[in-house]
DNA sequence: ACGAAATACTTTAGGCTTAAAATAATTTGA
DNA sequence: TCAAATTATTTTAAGCCTAAAGTATTTCGT
């Protein structure tokens, strides 16, 4: 079933079935893009209103959270899966705002630690609230009892895709 | 079960209830967003390797490919559910390409009818055949008989969100 | 010991994205 | 009729994102 990357795959399946079949999987693939589409716009819109804050701001607070003596730096481009240029202005501006401090390792001059601040934790703890509360409200329609489910089949999504990106 | 914005939300729940609750839907939520950015990301890369071409480029491609005799450029943002501002940069790229063009209504001066050419349309398609056999790859490992239970989950539970966001 | 490779991070260039304000054309209603 | 509201689109300002190149520091192999 696994298609090879080079041009003309060697298949089981007739051009017709085989049509269908990528018909399949774009669908599930815009499903998936209009869920998390729809429901990020809102999140963001809604942290912009409420706090004044973006999510990639949040999403680095939340990592640092569980973390209370702190990360390296390079940890965070791994754990929220962007790259690491990106988080330099990102990081820079949490730390002008007081949220979070970066220092120096003594060990390694070239790490750098990053560690939540009181008001750090006291403001992130505030938003996380909101957010969960969002997330629940947004959610509220779908049936509780099949949450499980649902999650289940998206582990199973995301490990089939992450074995199929180490194949490549 | 849904939860008012205002204060505090009038609950059959106790905290640590509601707190479990919270984390069943954060964890969908966490689920969906990891999906999304895998698929995504790979897909980005390989657009920009094979075809020096980004997504959102290809999604403009992709709605005008339906519509033989083109489209009022203000349906755009809709059906891509961006917003109407950031179409104008990436239309302007797709014209002075010469893949579509953009002509402006004569019943309506305000409005702007692009339409894809003859070359646009068939970069569409080869690329729109490069990614369904991409998708095909990165869910080949996604047993197929459950495909359209995921589906039918995903179409429930964008439903169920469209829902709640009708009613905010 | 010391040059080369590796590692951690930043910078740069280019594109996407939004919200809000601006422009231009059309429709509406008194 | 004609001013006000609406609609279609663009512009602007600010932030996110990536890939690729650059800087500094450390480690490795000889």
């Amino acid at each position: 079933m696994a298609l090879a990357k080079e041009p003309t795959p060697v298949s089981a399946k007739n051009g017709t079935d085989q049509e269908a079949e990528y018909r399949a999987q774009t669908r599930v693939w815009l499903r998936l893009l209009a869920c998390t589409t729809l429901i990020e716009g809102e999140l963001r819109r809604r942290f912009r209103e409420e706090f004044d804050f973006t999510m990639p701001r949040f999403d680095v607070l939340a990592q640092l959270d569980r973390e209370p003596s702190g990360l390296v730096l390079g940890e965070l481009p791994k754990r929220l899966m962007v790259s690491a240029g990106n988080l330099t202005p990102i990081v820079d501006r949490l730390v002008a705002d007081g949220y979070i401090t970066r220092t120096p390792s003594n060990l390694d001059r070239r790490v750098q630690i990053v560690c939540m601040t009181v008001e750090g934790r006291k403001t992130f703890r505030r938003m996380a609230k909101s957010h969960g509360a969002w997330l629940a409200e947004l959610l509220a329609d779908f049936p509780a009892d099949r949450f499980d489910g649902l999650i289940g089949e998206l582990d199973e999504l995301k490990g089939a895709v992450k074995d199929a990106l180490q194949k490549a």
